[in-house]
RNA sequence: GGUCAUAUAGCUCAGCGGUAGAGCACUACGUUGACAUCGUAGGGGUCACAGGUUCGAUCCCUGUUAUGACCACCA
């Protein structure tokens, strides 16, 4: 007998342990098509968060729906190394617990990281299980095992031998705290408020000077030109002619570019190449000098550039200093405050420097092109089509992707040096010593790479490799492509586009078909959620208090293409009163002795008006629910179940046959009621596979039910009939409650009633 | 600066070229053989604003405003 309330905690476990050896590959029958998705890795720091739960959520959804239509369904599960995070989150705990971590060598803090790693790797897992993921845990990959590595080495050394990735000097973005170089993609622009100094330099040979205009006065010791339009009248003829930089013997020429905007500041810029981006280009036309005065920790170099007063000083110190000087010197012309915008690493918070080293590169722009034309030609397809336009945007405009950095944590980049620069890219060391031994270069000149991959190169693998590649595996053939990537917009860049140019260079076939693009979740009042402001709603919390099936209800419940998601703990309760329905639906089937024999209707056959209709109105939703699904509209799928749950099966239906006993209507129910536990399964597998269990329907209803099908044909006058009878109930009711049980219209409508069959006129509270 | 969203009931959100929808909240009634974590009925909207297309616009087009996101960037 079922328990009189519904609480989910007395069961989900239960549910969960009993079904998960069903969550493998190659459980239904043979023959059955493939539905693959690939989990995106969440990071090995992670802790589950609500972001988490939509994601896994909607993914779950459509691996459940799909294995239970009998597809050969593969969710893979891994997590993700995830790089500077890791080392990050790693280091801040050793360093609370008075390890100096900047004392420790290298192979000492990675036996650490993977010592932690160890220790909070499942309790992602845990976590996702107890919301109802139904993935084959025991094939999950992670990113940096031993199969990825040498997967990454591979992918690593044929790009370089195919010349897409190249090493070279340049201007990367640098992170003085995390001392590493970072890719274009995590940085934050932030806009504030800051001083544009008017300084002058003076001219040489001659009393005059020129007025520059500088945010950052103290990368002046950089500079190796000042620049002006050259159909700028003010400063044309001084073309050709020195300056001298402040407190040096230096000399830099002022030379003219078309870059230069008349209008902002003085119309002079101060070039300095080597600590900016546009002068760093503009460095270049020129065949300008590039001068490093900014040292790699954030603070002014002790070079023989920087003049002695400011040597080593950290920046905005070192800025005070100098204003301070030019100020008592008058070469401070004047100030003015303005708007700009700041770059910040994601991860560190702290300013980053542009700054000129020598950094590994994937060419990303020819690898752009295949991922370009597959979005084009519409074998990959976005859900909703609108991210297309980001990403074709970004993918037009790309630039090469720095993948190395300067941390410990990650893949170490299989590159060898030997003494005079020669560069030796091989799968093992071995191969590298003999290739340097062919170019006369001893094993012990031999000096191996200490930098590391960015983690996203990793990651853009994960489609191919975590099914095997570059081994010729089962599971490549029959899960590569995977029908769908499921993941949020803010990593189309990092993640997806990354995926599609790798997966297209290295399997020549695109990754997945389509990519479905879920909201952000915020808090009730659309704030991003974050930790400092304190508003995380915590997904755990509302399954401890409401249930796993109830979060994940409400989660597609929300999921309407293009809005965020404003999630509040009031929702998951409505999500939880509506199962709450279905559990009662149950107990009621229960108390009027339905038994649920899988004998299907088709053999008692289906003669009442009553029964055609609710068999019409369950295989019209059925049919909208696949439609839901193809569409990827997880929102309209939870509306129509809960309109079918409620007003049409338990406000009428139920209603109707509380008056009724016979074999055929009792049948009826018993399908229908299985139907609706099946097609409701996906949103929500706990509650439903425990019902289906007590009611005696099935153990579980993960590989889908036989013996309860409804198909059969229903005639539509039947339908149509019943429909007007519950217009007519409806009027009925209105009528009632509005004029009273003796208005002429309420005596004539129920007149009208006696005309109906018993089973329809015995709806309770109507007519007695 | 560029691009893209969003704007509908008090709140959260669906929707549609032709009478405006749900849930929550609100009001009234109700414990009749599952369900008060409920049922029945009801009140409540110039569909952001201004133009245009149309027989007809909340819907399509243009513009404006507000909010948000992303990309780029200014010395």
């Amino acid at each position: 007998m079922l328990e009189k309330v519904y609480d989910p905690k007395k069961f989900e476990k239960e549910v969960y342990e009993a079904t998960n050896d069903e969550f493998y590959p190659g459980v239904v029958k043979s023959g059955a098509a493939a539905f693959s998705v690939l989990m995106p890795p969440p990071n090995v720091t992670g802790s589950l968060h609500v972001g988490h739960a939509l994601t896994y959520t909607i993914q779950d959804i459509l691996i459940r729906y799909h294995r239970c239509r009998g597809f050969d369904t593969l969710w893979q599960p891994g997590t993700d190394h995830a790089g500077i995070a890791t080392q990050l989150v790693v280091s801040r705990e050793l360093e609370a617990s008075g390890v100096d971590v900047a004392a420790l060598e290298a192979d000492e803090l990675i036996s650490k990281i993977w010592g932690w790693k160890e220790k909070s790797g499942e309790q992602i897992v845990r976590q996702q299980m107890a919301m109802g993921c139904s993935a084959p845990w025991s094939l999950s990959r992670f990113t940096m095992d031993e199969h990825f590595s040498k997967a990454v080495i591979e992918v690593f050394v044929r790009l370089y031998k195919d010349g897409l990735i190249f090493r070279e000097k340049r201007l990367v973005n640098w992170d003085t705290k995390l001392r590493t170089a970072i890719s274009d993609l995590e940085i934050q622009n932030k806009e504030e408020k800051g001083t544009l100094w008017h300084i002058k330099y003076e001219l040489e040979n001659s009393d005059g000077y020129i007025t520059i205009a500088t945010t950052r006065p103290e990368t002046m010791f950089g500079d190796t030109a000042v620049a002006v339009h050259p159909l700028d009248q003010r400063y044309v003829p001084m073309v050709g002619k020195r300056v001298r930089i402040p407190y040096t013997d230096r000399t830099v020429p002022i030379i003219c570019d078309e870059y230069i905007d008349m209008e902002k500041g003085t119309g002079c810029l101060k070039v300095t190449p080597a600590h900016d981006v546009n002068d760093f280009a503009i460095g270049k036309r020129h065949s300008l000098e590039m001068i490093t005065v900014i040292g790699m920790d954030g603070h002014m170099k002790t070079s023989v550039d920087v003049p002695e007063f400011l040597r080593g000083l950290y920046l905005k110190k070192a800025r005070k200093i100098l204003l301070e000087k030019l100020e008592e010197d008058g070469l401070l012309a004047t100030k003015e405050e303005v708007l700009h915008t700041i770059p910040y690493g994601d991860r560190s918070g702290t300013v980053i420097e542009p700054l000129l080293t020598d950094q590994w590169f994937v060419d990303s722009k020819t690898l752009a092109g295949a991922a370009i034309n597959v979005v084009e030609d519409g074998s990959v397809c976005f859900y909703p089509k609108k991210w297309e336009n980001t990403y074709f945007n970004w993918m037009r405009n790309i630039e090469p992707w720095c993948i190395s950095r300067q941390i410990v944590w990650g893949h170490r980049i299989p590159a060898w040096y030997g003494p005079s620069g020669e560069i030796f890219v091989e799968r093992t060391e071995e191969e590298a010593v003999e290739a340097a031994m062919r170019h006369g270069i001893g094993k012990e000149q031999l000096r191996r790479e200490t930098d590391v991959l960015d983690t996203w190169f990793s990651s853009a693998l994960w489609p191919f490799v975590t099914l095997g590649w570059p081994n010729e595996t089962e599971a490549l053939r029959r899960h590569y492509p995977t029908s769908v990537l499921v993941t949020g917009f803010d990593i189309i860049f990092f993640w997806i586009a990354r995926m599609l140019m790798m997966s297209l260079y290295f399997m020549k076939k695109i990754p997945f078909k389509d990519i479905y693009i879920h909201a952000l979740v915020r808090d009730t009042s659309g704030q991003k959620m974050s930790k400092s402001k304190g508003n995380i709603v915590d997904p755990l919390a509302l399954m401890e208090e409401f249930g796993a099936d109830a979060l994940r209800f409400t989660l597609a419940f929300l999921s309407v293409p293009g809005r965020d998601i404003k999630l509040g703990v009031e929702h998951v309760k409505i999500s939880r009163n509506f199962i709450t329905k279905i559990w009662n639906a149950a107990r009621f089937l229960q108390t009027k002795g339905i038994e649920f024999v899988d004998a299907g209707i088709q053999s008692i056959g289906v003669k009442r008006k009553l029964n055609h209709w609710i068999i019409a109105k369950l295989n019209w939703f059925k049919r909208e629910i696949a439609q839901d699904f193809v569409d990827y509209r997880f929102d309209y799928a939870t509306r129509n179940i809960q309109f079918f749950v409620r007003d049409t099966f338990c406000d009428f239906f139920i209603e109707a046959i509380k008056f009724q006993d016979d074999d055929e209507t009792r049948a009826v129910a018993a399908s229908v009621f299985a139907n609706i536990l099946v097609v409701a399964h996906p949103f929500m597998p706990f509650v439903t596979d425990h019902l289906a269990d007590v009611l005696g329907i099935s153990k579980t209803l993960s590989v889908g039910l036989d013996g309860y099908e409804c198909d059969i044909e229903t005639s539509s006058e039947y339908e149509q009939e019943v429909d007007s009878f519950v217009e007519l109930i409806h009027k009925i009711r209105s009528e009632r409650q509005e004029h009273g049980a003796e208005s002429a219209e309420y005596l004539e409508l129920r007149t009208k009633l006696c005309g109906w069959p018993g089973e329809l006129r015995g709806i309770a509270g109507i007519v007695r």
